[in-house]
DNA sequence: CCAGGTTATGACACTCCATGCCAAAAAGAT
DNA sequence: ATCTTTTTGGCATGGAGTGTCATAACCTGG
């Protein structure tokens, strides 16, 4: 678990469609995002629960056993982007004035990792209601909301007012709540900006940690 | 899903221990609590993943079939006592007085609700350790925590300062993140009281809605 | 005591998710 | 052409979860 091959663009593996590797042994069938964008589409067709990985393969025209090795998971497929998501939060941190607040470095990173090209955009939606929608997910949707909450955290702790580290664990969970309360808005009202309502939400959430 | 046959004290089939019907019909086998609790135990003991249901049914002296019959999934053992939980909680939301502010209400209401036996408590903690550790768990767990948040959105509504319907949605989501963030550290700080934690974080977390 | 109705149980078969294992395919390197 | 490297697909396996059906175990009425 957690040990997807997550062959990605670092490793200079394969391009996007799968072609052309200057590497030894046999190229790549596929791509991760090639089986995620197959996936997500059949989910949001037919439901996640009705839709099977045989179903998945098929539509790529791999064997299961390769999707396996590419996703540790069936729900898998819908994270594909988290760990570069992830990654533009944590060096939105990272860059942070250190007198800054903390809310504010939270808030501009969170902008940050959530830009996405109008066609990503979409598809983000659909992840977003997926998520809601479908509990099946939520079991691999926490192990990602946790690596998001325990960086909320530590910036928590390195930003003023800086918190105890008891106080930080408290500012991760409002910091992920508000992500999940932006996350339905933004499926409820689509017209709205997913970057307002973070803005409007972290700003009730987020605790005025109070400085020693 | 979502549909556990959940015999419970309530609809007078049965008692604690399985025996003595006044009702028609074959009597039950055993009772969800018998099965919960040998099933937490085993969890306990080797881990939620390394646990099998065969293991669980062995130990209780029924079917698989049967098993499945009394909880829709192998992780729903966890949640027997979360109906009763609920609604302590919603029972003791509805008694709050119409002037008290929402913030106030909710903490009563959820002290009120995770108030146990000394047995229990330790079954409580056990459950909450399980929660943290094991990622398969959530799935189950969200929509537990769904129910909360609904009961806890619906609250801020009515209550002062009256949130709209937007606002109260972000309350049900930094109430849960409350109850979460007291969850872990009474988990990891084993001496402090429960009750003391969530009321300090739920200070934290629950905004300050403005009044309209 | 015995038949009939009622309800839960257990056994079986089946689908799906997930993993371990291994032979074979497809590339580069020598 | 052969060797090495790496991925792939097939096969077997185990666990979760569901539908189906005969049967066990109880209560009620004769």
């Amino acid at each position: 678990m957690g040990d997807t091959v997550c062959v990605d663009e670092a490793d200079g593996a394969t391009t996007g469609d799968g072609r052309a590797v200057d590497r030894a042994g046999r190229p790549l069938a596929t791509s991760p995002r090639v089986i995620a964008a197959m996936a997500q589409k059949l989910f949001v067709e037919k439901g996640f629960a009705a839709t099977s990985v045989a179903d998945v393969t098929a539509a790529v025209g791999i064997s299961q056993r390769t999707f396996f090795r590419y996703f540790s998971a069936k729900g898998d497929v819908l994270w594909v982007e988290s760990a570069a998501e992830l990654a533009r939060f944590r060096a939105a941190l990272s860059a942070a004035d250190p007198d800054e607040p903390y809310q504010q470095g939270l808030l501009r990173a969170v902008l940050a990792a959530f830009t996405w090209t109008p066609a990503d955009e979409q598809w983000a939606r659909d992840r977003a209601q997926l998520v809601l929608s479908e509990p099946a997910v939520q079991g691999q949707f926490s192990v990602i909301l946790s690596q998001w909450r325990a960086a909320a955290a530590e910036h928590a702790r390195r930003q003023p007012p800086a918190a105890t580290a008891e106080v930080a664990v408290v500012v991760g969970y409002a910091f992920v709540a508000g992500l999940l309360a932006a996350n339905e808005r933004w499926v409820s009202e689509p017209s709205r900006d997913l970057g307002t309502l973070l803005a409007e939400v972290l700003a009730m959430v987020l605790p005025a940690v109070s400085a020693p």
